[in-house]
DNA sequence: CCCAACATGTAATCTGTTACATGATTGC
DNA sequence: GCAATCATGTAACAGATTACATGTTGGG
């Protein structure tokens, strides 16, 4: 049916927080789930009629009208939450830094010592974003009941952000030296 | 020429390491590249027929022998170097138990604790299994050129892995209580 | 009136995985 | 002799991105 039951959970999942246009999901779908998923345009329209079609969303507004508001069904929010419990599909991994540390030896100490401070520098910049954000959403949602959630997201960024910093840290210490000793 | 120029860099980069079979190579993709990169299978052997007619690896043994060992070629290596200094292309991010959670309303606050648990455990477990690979090739390989830059990548995985454990435990102090308080 | 943002969709393409297919070597 | 591992490859498929194509609405 949809695309890959992947892309159903977050459509469903957007939809879950509250009824939108495909447009407005995919703007929540790249500035919201964005820190850690994403789905391509083309993905999602597709995925919609899908969803549509198996009862699991309500297209509100009617096909003629110049933009159409989806809403989840009670269906469709079943199969949310099977969708939810289904086991996590880790993505095969693929780390361009560290893939390119390794090789250090080929790219040379200069250049890794600078992808390394440019990870660092970009780590700081993404915490101090996250931080805001945690402070902003606190303070403007904080009460809402899908807020406790949400939060653990903006946790799980924090905490993987100092943990690069530190790390880059790390090894500028230990990278210190000429090229050629 | 090569499927994409992420793939050429791991089998070059391989190559770089020493001359070795495909099946070798992709041995070495999986077990120690495997905890930041992959490659599939299908794509190291076309990959490799690219780079040989491209002059980027030599092929030792001829083609009719059982089997053939790779050997990175001069200019193989100036083509790693520059495939290594080019910009990183970041993978789309795609981070199950983050999309799992942050629906946490739906999903259920048990469900959301166990897949916490369950992550926490894991990072555990990778930690104790990095944390081993590190003490084993410091033992073994500590001396060879190419053992700071490899170090670095385990420390990554080490740092990464305590930022985990760290975070998972914070959220489940954070979301103890009742589904239906 | 024009531009930016809203809005919807399709088709081509790329990238990568999986399944299939085959055969040699080596240790038990 | 047989099973596991080494070894090499191809083809079909799935998943996702990008580019294309089109039209509306609202503000300056």
């Amino acid at each position: 049916m949809a695309r890959s039951s992947q892309t159903e959970m977050a459509v469903l999942g957007g939809l879950s927080l509250e009824p939108m246009t495909a447009y407005a999901l995919r703007e929540v779908i790249r500035d919201v789930l964005g820190h850690f998923w994403s789905e391509s345009f083309g993905q999602i329209y597709p995925t919609l009629h899908a969803l549509e079609e198996a009862g699991h969303v309500r297209r509100e507004g009617g096909p003629r009208a110049r933009s159409s508001v989806y809403a989840i069904t009670a269906s469709g929010l079943a199969r949310l939450r099977d969708l939810l419990a289904e086991p996590i599909q880790e993505p095969q991994p693929r780390n361009g830094l560290l893939l390119r540390l390794f090789f250090g030896r080929v790219l040379g100490r200069d250049q890794c010592r600078a992808l390394l401070r440019d990870a660092r520098d970009r780590a700081r910049d993404q915490l101090g974003e996250y931080e805001g954000i945690l402070a902003h959403l606190t303070a403007t949602e904080g009460h809402l009941p899908d807020f406790p959630f949400m939060r653990l997201t903006l946790l799980a960024g924090i905490h993987q952000c100092r943990a690069s910093v530190a790390w880059a840290e790390e090894c500028l210490t230990e990278l210190a030296g000429d090229d050629n000793p």
